[in-house]
DNA sequence: TGTTAGCACTCCTACATCTCGAGTGCTAAC
DNA sequence: GTTAGCACTCGAGATGTAGGAGTGCTAACA
């Protein structure tokens, strides 16, 4: 059968009824739209075709009928091949929410992690759904700058940063405070050896010439390549931040007190939900929007759910991605206008000063 | 009306059995108990007495008893009066337990942090109810050290090292690179002013000083200062780490959809978390246990909850608030003791190596 | 005087029954 | 191809009923 452009009419006009109410929706409602002044019965007559397609279901007889996944798929698709349309509504439907992010985002905070988190808020306060960022995310990240400093009571302060200006503290508990020169030499030797190297090229070989070099002083040494390794691999576990876990309760279909446990269990873990959502694929481009439905969702809890993820970029290959996270019958349009927009403004201002 | 030992025990076994069903208990199930061997009437001749010093009430006619706030705030008293029994009951009902957290606790992790958020999610793990930890907090703190360096494209590193080793790392953008020598007599400069200082202690005079002495610099020296207020400011706006939330969702009377939404919610946004529960009176030692029972939350959307919270030191007068959160028939004995336990355990760990 | 058995009473819960309305599919007419 | 009409289905909500748990009160008992 052919979805011709009467059939995909009712199909947008089912999906945005739905997504407006929540409830089943009937050939009655339809038939009073402006745009399809047809009897009910023609409805009707249309709408068994949409189900024999499966791009529609009726909860139970006698009901009105609900996109199925593979209904919003056809519409998402669409959605996503004419972007001209998107934008254009985009900056008339907007405006407000833009400018909100576009002060928050403004201020360029020194924490990108705060700045992060704020976005979160703001993504989630903007368009009602439950937003996830993961913190930027560095592959094959390289030592950049290594800085010891005595801080009194036999410990040292280690800092390292890495590439992308990612900073990292140690103190390391030597047991004695150490003088100047031996500081200074210390210090020398670290970044003369280290800098510039990925962890894969701090090899056997390398930390024994450090060790050497270091010469009395190669256990400490030895500690701050520890803590050099800590630092790598605590970059490899991105953060995650979620905002507006509680928008979940505004939707009947997911505010199931077992569902929404087992939701918001995955949200406080945050865990899985970088390792699912958070995966940046290798061709992935900014502005690469994805949008998974139902079972497309990665992360088994989210089956009611639709997710649509971003990636953003820092420059320097630094990279993370925002995902929002909502009923199926989300707003799809509204949700990849804002991420696009987001995108945009993120990539505005990590841009310019940045390089 | 006297409280004689009857209407004690009888008011005990109506709290426990309600503890651990959730469902008002009534005469017959307390006659039923070894310690209370009377008729049914006899049991119901008390609890009316008891229900007439408001200790106790039915949810309607013809159901059974459940404690009010004042009759948990009588056995709370009651419990945190005689520690011994407490301690006792410890050793016996918790050795796994206990064994896990000394465990966690015992890896000391660098990143005091860290092991904050593993402490919540261990809580949280075994009480089943939800935990908040609020990180170290200084009251008063002093600047210690600040160590600047350079890292390229224009910018500065500045790490400052507040009291009880507190790093705070801030990258300032300058323009320009900073040569050695330059950088070698800012850093002076700047440790030789302002080092054991408060945030109160760094006023304009001495702002003025420093510029002066920074020379060309100032500029940078006006920089640093400012990072240096941010570090003080966020060390006082204490992080707030919390777990478990959806160990709500296993106490029925919390489960409800709207009452559960608003819970959660006070647990993401966390500030007023922070601010109600994790406030340290002054005179408050360690070991001092608090607890809150129902209206007595001073968090409007935990009325129906009960909330018990602990001091932690970690030396040098830094300190923070573990809080556990659960209904208002929560297992009071076991959460306080393993509050103490934990406490205790913290302690340990905090004061031997730090000093 | 304290304790207990007995009994009438209350009220919640669960279950079955009923009605109403929304929505459908089908058929026949336009 | 479209529409009106009609019988049918099903869920939501209202109503009614039975059962059970628990109570308070009274009177009898030790």
């Amino acid at each position: 059968m052919e979805l011709d452009d009467r059939k995909r009419k009712i199909l947008l006009a089912i999906i945005q009824n739905y997504q407006e109410t929540g409830e089943p929706v009937g050939s009655r409602t339809i038939s009073k739209m402006d745009e399809l002044n047809y009897s009910p019965a023609t409805i009707r007559n249309e709408m068994a075709d949409l189900e024999e397609m499966g791009l529609i279901v009726q909860p139970h007889t006698s009901a009105g009928r609900v996109p199925t996944d593979k209904g919003y798929r056809l519409y998402v698709d669409n959605l996503l091949s004419n972007e001209e349309t998107a934008l254009a509504t985009t900056a008339s439907q907007l405006p407000d929410q833009a400018s909100h992010m576009e002060q928050i985002l403004s201020k360029r905070m020194d924490r990108v992690e705060e700045m992060l988190m704020r976005m979160a808020q703001v993504l989630a306060a903007n368009t009602q759904y439950t937003t996830m960022v993961t913190g930027p995310h560095y592959k094959k990240n390289k030592l950049k700058f290594i800085q010891l400093s005595t801080i009194g009571g036999g410990k040292v302060l280690a800092v390292i940063v890495l590439n992308g200006n990612i900073v990292k503290n140690n103190i390391l508990d030597i047991g004695f405070d150490l003088d100047q020169e031996t500081l200074v030499n210390l210090n020398f030797t670290l970044n003369n050896n280290l800098n510039g190297l990925s962890i894969e090229e701090i090899n056997l070989p390398l930390i024994a010439k450090v060790k050497e070099e270091a010469g009395d002083y190669a256990d400490i040494a030895a500690k701050v390549l520890d803590a050099v390794a800590g630092a790598f691999e605590k970059e490899d576990s991105m953060p995650v931040y979620t905002s507006g876990a509680t928008n979940m309760f505004k939707y009947p279909e997911l505010a199931d007190n077992e569902k929404i446990s087992d939701l918001i269990n995955v949200l406080e873990e945050k865990k899985e939900l970088g390792t699912a959502l958070g995966h940046v694929e290798p061709g992935e481009s900014q502005q690469d929007i994805q949008v998974f439905i139902g079972d497309e969702v990665p992360v088994d809890s989210m089956k009611d759910c639709s997710v649509v993820t971003a990636t953003y970029q820092m420059g320097d290959g630094v990279q993370g991605k925002i995902g929002i996270i909502g009923p199926k019958r989300m707003n799809y349009q509204k949700v990849v206008d804002t991420l696009k927009q987001t995108m945009s403004q993120l990539d505005g201002i990590f841009k310019k000063p940045e390089e």
